[in-house]
DNA sequence: CTCTATGCAAAAACTTTGCAGGGAT
DNA sequence: ATCCCTGCAAAGTTTTTGCATAGAG
């Protein structure tokens, strides 16, 4: 069950405004990372509005993000699995489900991006 | 030994420009991967010569790009090892020497990154 | 009531495109 | 001689900022 987008707020102490109650329910339905061009036909907010409350909820730790080879960048909400695979023939993007064993040293591992080409696209 | 820019040229069909030289030149030189801005001031080109280049090589498959968290293109020369580590605080990028065990069914695998936090960060 | 969030419009940052002239083969 | 490449300037795309107003606590 995922958390409610109350809750989500209220742990981080942010206002909670229609604009960002809005946001995280979109996010929480998402299967799959959104850009804002995805999104600006669902959204009763100015871009402005959008691209301020997606950069305080990465500040925040409640949303991911990464740029794709479309120049745009797509968002999540934070999850434990943080794998990715992205077709760069078609810029689809999916979640990688089985565990990658990666360590670097001393380095903290946030996220990992695999690049390539999907069978579709193969095919 | 590096391939000598004119090979590479050469075998894929290309005209051996000045500029096509130099680009090379710079990127056989580089040790990690380089944006435009970091370029710019050693380039005797204008940016668009160096855009429509990139883009070429990468058509070609001589260069290889992504982007970081600063909004930038990073681009390099194609090489056998494609996993990289970028450090979301610093911006810095450095090459993932062991080899990373992944594979996905039928994707094909062409790079890995993996985004978080360098020890000098977390330090 | 106070302080933060929002909308609008304009700016910023990086990259791409149009066009006319120059260079490689 | 032919086509591709180049520089310049201008446009394009995505994201950010300034400012005045609206809204949450």
């Amino acid at each position: 069950m995922p958390l409610s987008v109350e809750k989500i707020i209220e742990e981080k102490n942010l206002k909670l405004t229609t604009a960002r109650k809005e946001l995280l329910e979109l996010f929480s339905k998402a299967t799959t990372p959104l850009s804002y061009e995805d999104l600006k036909n669902s959204l009763t907010m100015d871009k402005a509005t959008f691209y301020r409350n997606i950069s305080k909820f990465e500040e925040e730790g409640i949303v991911d993000s990464f740029e794709s080879n479309d120049k745009k960048r797509y968002f999540e909400l934070k999850k434990a699995c943080h794998g990715h695979f992205l077709c760069v023939k078609c810029n689809k993007v999916e979640c990688i489900n089985q565990p990658l064993n990666i360590s670097l040293g001393d380095c903290q591992i946030d996220s990992v991006m695999v690049k390539g080409i999907c069978k579709e696209c193969i095919g």
